[in-house]
DNA sequence: AATTTCTACAACCATTTGGTTGTACGTTAA
DNA sequence: TTAACGTACAACCAAATGGTTGTAGAAATT
């Protein structure tokens, strides 16, 4: 499956920012395994309510979590076309990175010293 | 090829948030394509040489890259091992996201009503 | 009708972030 | 030797972050 990556420098900040911080990578981690409401959320973790609902906030703004009205509940979900599209963006960072690796292992595997380069001292 | 998960919180806090900055993803794609001066990174950008000092710093501390002493120079260069690691974080929220999907889908293409479950109003 | 539950939001505060300028020091070049 | 280059680091500043408490309103319960 081929997933586009059409994201905004913005949206990457928002993104990358909004899973830097343990409590909601957490709260993502929770509602992937089902919907919670935001107060059933702030009973798992060791601060205000009023925190836990700006997290969720964070999650939503970066596009990470929806949250669907449900009576007096706002129930919170994960939005898995964005986590695909983080993983396809993580996914070209790994490949760049692969592809130098490799490139740096076929300059050493050469017999002849294939340019002087810098002397590597520390 | 099987990675190891094993970051603490505080370093995947650390990475993530090292990743929530346009010019520091910049940094890391540069020296992707091979390792770089500070001075001649801190070139390419509209801002103060400590500036880029400062970012290049934070990549450090979050492991992305290390720096090697060439004379006055300090070569910057990405950390390959730290990337597949952060790969392989993202990989287990996708499966993790998948797997849920893939569960309401089964229960959606189920006959009966499998519970009353919520009269999902606006 | 009164109370409780769940949520939203404002105000406040300490800390961190992302930028600046200035100073100092080792290394290279003239 | 002197000048220029590359870096480190401190001090400073505005804005954002991550927490708090308090107030208020809508929905459910009694």
């Amino acid at each position: 499956m081929v997933v586009e990556i059409d994201l905004s420098d913005a949206e990457v900040d928002r993104i990358f920012r909004a899973l830097a911080d343990a409590t909601r990578r957490d709260i993502v981690e929770r509602v992937l395994t089902g919907e919670q409401s935001v107060s059933a959320l702030a009973d798992r973790y060791d601060m205000s309510f009023a925190a836990v609902q700006k997290h969720v906030a964070v999650l939503e703004r970066a596009g990470l979590v929806t949250k669907q009205n449900r009576g007096r509940e706002r129930l919170v979900r994960g939005n898995p076309d964005k986590i695909r599209r983080v993983q396809a963006l993580l996914d070209r960072y790994e490949r760049l990175w692969r592809a130098r690796i490799d490139r740096l292992d076929a300059l050493l595997a050469e017999p002849g010293p294939p340019s002087p380069s810098a002397p590597e001292q520390e």
